[in-house]
DNA sequence: GCGGAGTTCAACCTTTTGATTGATGCCGGG
DNA sequence: CCCGGCATCAATCAAAAGGTTGAACTCCGC
């Protein structure tokens, strides 16, 4: 396994960030660059046109794309015998986070990575090892610990309303619902999250990463 | 002039946007990057040393530094004879073009815009023209035509922290003011952006970019 | 088919908000 | 020097929003 090159996919619609991943990377006598996507659409293409090991995704995509990096994770890892795909990303919240690795993603870094660390990961995903950035690391053992009081899909959806600046009305207007119910959504998201009004209710949703 | 070379100062806190900056200008054959900066407090050292032309500012440097671009902008520009400075970021906001180009910044591009593009706004910088990414450009013009509704310090300071969802009262122990006092602030805001509520001033606000 | 979770709603009460009116002191430009 | 904008506060009041309690109904798993 490891006399084998392995063949790189870099997906990220900035230029310069290809690039200096390129320059970061080819240093390398064991790593080979054989394709660049500028969309998630492209990269999902060429991961499935075969032909490389592991693939670089950033998760942000501009507005040209409608598929972002997580959903684009999820189409490559859904066929067997893809490349891996390493997330490497300038973002570090729970909300980023936890769909690209629940997509697929067979490690995550920040782009604030020392280049050694960036070639270390590469190698650890291509033999099929993880390779989470510390933080990020940190994050999901904690989370293991506690039990994670999932909202509902409804709730969800109210308290990102209610993150949004939404009053009670507004919300029941948008998603078609009586006050009444807003309020009892809100009630019930107050108990799961152990908080006692909306603000503090979207503090803590955006800590653990229930929203955005 | 233009038979001088170029010297460079980058300035960003991620290893890989540097080194892919690095690729795509060292290409050029009338620039020379002099050095490199993965702090803003670095930078601005740096810069002051002398022997620089432009520099390639990050706006954004991570829970390290206490300083920002915007700040080492300020500062680098604000000595006589001192570099160009070019800002080259992910992040497309008023409430971030417009401290830059405040502090001083000669221009402002987008970190997604084409190698090429670059090295002409660094070639426009160093002989002192503006560079602005078109998107940019777009919002510059529209403020000039709009009456521009300028909130004072104290009432942006309000406005933020409703932003944060923080009721009147909560502002008013913030700030050590009267709820009164908040009140007040609140509607002189409302009559200067044309709405009449918090949750559609701080729409409007964001969307004007005097709060992020 | 029982029980629990999720979604929906009503009635009730408290807190917050926004409108209004009015007042004081400070600072800077004409 | 006076005026206007800014920042500060007071008091009052009606309307809106927020939070609590209680209660149906559905769907799903055991």
């Amino acid at each position: 396994m490891s006399e084998r090159v392995i063949r790189l996919l870099l997906a990220d619609d900035h230029p310069v960030v290809r690039a200096g991943l390129r320059a970061v990377l080819e240093g390398e006598p064991d790593f080979a660059i054989v394709a660049e996507a500028a969309t998630a659409e492209r990269a999902v293409e060429l991961a499935a046109a075969g032909g490389v090991d592991v693939v670089l995704m950033d998760l942000q995509f501009g507005p040209g794309s409608a598929m972002n990096g997580a959903q684009a994770t999820a189409a490559i890892t859904a066929r067997a015998g893809g490349p891996r795909v390493l997330v490497v990303t300038t973002y570090d919240t729970d909300a980023d986070t936890l769909p690209a690795l629940e997509a697929g993603a067979t490690g995550y870094l920040l782009k604030d990575a020392p280049p050694e660390e960036l070639a270390q990961a590469v190698r650890a995903a291509a033999a099929g090892r993880s390779a989470l950035a510390p933080s990020v690391a940190d994050r999901l053992l904690e989370r293991m610990r506690a039990p994670a009081a999932a909202l509902s899909a409804r709730e969800t959806e109210v308290l990102g309303l209610v993150a949004d600046g939404l009053t009670n009305q507004q919300i029941s207007q948008q998603l078609h619902l009586s006050q009444a119910t807003v309020k009892s959504h809100l009630v019930h998201i107050y108990t799961k999250l152990g908080v006692d009004s909306r603000t503090t209710a979207v503090r803590e949703a955006r800590g653990r990463g229930l929203i955005r």
